[in-house]
RNA sequence: GCCGAUGUAGCUCAGUUGGCCAGAGCAGCUGAUUUGUAAUCAGCUGGUCGGGGGUUCGAAUCCCUCCAUCGGCUCCA
């Protein structure tokens, strides 16, 4: 007999031998149908390996992640023994579960399409119903070796090759066997619904020297009810693709003739991010940032001190300029190196640190054409970029104050859904990176503590680190699941010292400060887009580009319309009048559809009282008010939005 | 940059086994209507069918090439 201790703490006995799903039929027959796999003794696993010693265990259903992750994974399987029947000779690189589905990449005699998707997603309809069961095989290197050599499958001998000795598994679905750790669903009969969501070329083991493989994605569920809530969620959420409200709302565009991403901000989204400008610049007057301003384009020598010329690869720098005497100009693709030589123009002191130089720089970089996405990844794009330079005992006090601006910057735009990445250096790769082992430890160790400090959930990421120096990132999600980094913070020895940036300390003696790079929103361009993807375009009152949509009932009333708008417009309320000759349903569709958040109704009854009638976007008609009444109501809504 | 797909009016989209002057809805303009909480009616304008080249008696439709966009890979704010 041995022991199993379940997550509530219970222990209850069992035959050596049993196996997670007979524990499962134990407790109930429904625990036993819903069941996906099991975590025994830390390690997921299949429901059908018997355990053979004392052991915790966790049973996972759709619900839990590992649950989901095991359902995908056997998908991926499912998706493999569908092409390799209906591409013969077709080879397999990996297949596994991703946080949304899972894919498989494959290199493929014939090209596969998303045309193709339907054919394969029957095909695995078809084998899923066989109930197939899914078996687990161990073997030795060397036969799995010989397996794949003689399928000629260069990929899987690859993976195997990497692999430690000893032994190793198979899974077995239908006519299909791969190399895989598992775990696996039972059998294929779990899988209800299907829906291969797109192709896509992937560079083997993600090095772009390599071949590039088909990679195909899907989506699995255990019912075809969640196949279509899924889908409609999808379609929501392509409904807040910031692309397409940019367009709708008109608040920016591009032109083929301007060039691949390179924005252009229409009134109104110009207008959007002046106001966001504003609201930074005011925090940031308030914590002892001075703003400064430098010019777009440096010369070459500016990057090649900086460490950035070498380090980011000439090719992300475009030359602009090379007059005969040599000298080569770069449009900047960042601010730091400027705002280290506005440190370097007189003589500092201790006394004079922490030193805070904001700008919203724009920069540009040479993205490559197919990483061009929206506003979330341009070409030319401006930084909300502050440089501090302080004392190193200032450091962790300062990294702090930082964490705190964002997160009330953050807070105020009611952004609330984001993650915290401490960014590191490569455990091994080090030569990525410039600057003394000491330092980058110092760094690190600043941003760690200083996020424990805050109590941030944090995940850490090596490897993600910049060039010069660690960084505290935060990370949000857009309407479709991508993610994206937004603002960041990062720690930085290494430029102080390129530049040979020194203060005068209370000693009389030459020190070094140490640099911090911030930026809350880390563009406006991708915080924008961001920002429309999360309100879905409905800005809060005080960053609407149009806070007031005045709607007289008919041409009649347009003068009293104008009037009201030329008070509110003196109350510094941004309002317009709706002076077209529509009925008024469709002036209110109108707004709606414009995210104006508040309209005024002006008909016989209002002029005839001098009071406005009130509706809300999204909420309907709040009755009516005299102008004064209105004007406090908007301002009362603002100060509650913008205040603390 | 790479793999795959797409590109028809400002927007959303019809039209492709090659064939009469390339269509619709919305938007825009003009007129009628003067309206009470999510689309009033009528008429009109608007397209070198992404650019260039080719095949053909004939190309939006087939081929080549370039550009852009979309989904990924790699890279990054």
């Amino acid at each position: 007999m041995i022991k199993i201790t379940f997550p509530d703490g219970s222990v209850r006995e069992y035959e050596k031998g049993i196996t997670p799903m007979q524990i499962a039929e134990g407790i109930s027959p429904r625990l036993a149908q819903d069941v996906l796999s099991a975590t025994v003794n830390g390690v997921v696993q299949d429901l059908t390996r018997p355990i053979t010693e004392d052991a915790t265990i966790k049973l996972h259903k759709w619900d839990d992640q590992e649950g989901k992750q095991t359902f995908w994974h056997t998908s991926s399987h499912l998706l493999a023994e569908a092409l390799e029947q209906l591409y013969p000779g077709i080879k397999f690189g990996i297949g596994p579960s991703i946080e949304s589905g899972f894919y498989y990449d494959v290199d493929s005699p014939e090209t596969i399409t998303e045309g193709d998707l339907e054919r394969i997603e029957k095909k695995m309809m078809e084998l899923a119903a066989t109930k197939e069961p899914v078996e687990r095989r161990e073997v030795s290197k060397q036969e799995a070796m010989k397996t794949y050599t003689a399928k000629g499958d260069q990929y899987k001998t690859e993976l195997i090759e990497g692999l430690d000795d000893g032994t190793i598994s198979f899974y077995t679905n239908g006519t299909f066997t791969d190399l895989c750790r598992g775990p696996h669903l039972p059998n294929t009969s779990y899988i209800k619904a299907i829906k291969l969501t797109s192709v896509a070329g992937a560079y083997w083991r993600g090095n772009e020297k390599n071949k590039m493989l088909t990679r195909i994605y899907g989506i699995t569920f255990p019912k075809k009810s969640m196949l279509d809530e899924y889908l409609v969620m999808v379609e929501e959420a392509k409904k807040r693709d910031h692309r397409k409200l940019g367009r709708e709302l008109e608040l920016f565009a591009f032109s083929q003739r301007v060039g691949q991403g390179l924005p252009l901000w229409l009134p109104k989204g110009a207008a959007l991010r002046e106001r966001l400008e504003n609201f930074l610049r005011n925090v940031q007057k308030k914590h002892g940032y001075q703003q400064v301003i430098t010019p777009h384009i440096g010369n070459k020598e500016l990057y090649v001190t900086s460490g950035h010329y070498a380090k980011y690869g000439k090719d992300s720098f475009q030359p602009i300029h090379t007059p005969e005497e040599g000298e080569e100009y770069l449009l900047k693709p960042m601010n730091c190196p400027h705002h280290c030589e506005i440190y370097r123009t007189k003589p500092r002191s201790y006394k004079d640190l922490p030193l805070r130089f904001a700008e919203f720089g724009t920069v540009y970089r040479y993205e490559m054409s197919g990483e061009l996405h929206g506003l979330t990844r341009v070409r030319g794009f401006t930084q909300d970029d502050a440089h501090l330079f302080c004392r190193p005992d200032q450091l962790k006090e300062e990294f702090i104050k930082v964490i705190d601006n964002v997160l009330y910057i953050f807070k105020k735009l009611d952004f609330n859904d984001f993650t915290a990445q401490v960014s590191l250096r490569d455990k091994v790769n080090r030569e990525k990176y410039i600057g003394s082992d000491e330092n980058w430890e110092k760094a690190e160790s600043a941003i760690i503590e200083a996020a424990a400090e805050k109590g941030l959930p944090t995940v850490v990421e090596y490897g993600e680190a910049a060039f010069y120096g660690p960084k505290l990132d935060f990370m949000v999600k857009d309407a479709l699941g991508r993610k994206w980094q937004l603002g960041t913070i990062q720690v930085d020895y290494n430029l102080p010292e390129r530049f040979d940036l020194t203060y005068v300390g209370s000693d009389d003696k030459e020190h070094r400060p140490v640099m911090i790079h911030r930026a809350p929103f880390g563009s406006m361009e991708r915080f924008v887009a961001v920002l429309l993807e999360h309100t879905a375009g409905k800005f809060p009152l005080w960053l609407a580009p149009q806070q007031v949509a005045i709607l007289p009932i008919s041409e009649k009333f347009n003068e009293y319309a104008e009037n009201i708008s030329k008070f509110l417009n003196n109350h510094d309320i941004r309002a317009e009048v709706d002076d077209r000759n529509e009925k008024i349903g469709r002036k209110i569709r109108d707004t709606e559809l414009q995210r104006v958040p508040l309209m005024l109704i002006v008909g016989e009854k209002e002029q005839a009282e001098e009071r406005v009638s009130l509706r809300v976007q999204g909420e309907g008609d709040k009755g009516s008010m005299s102008g004064p009444e209105f004007v406090a109501y908007v301002q009362e809504r603002v100060s509650a939005e913008t205040a603390g």
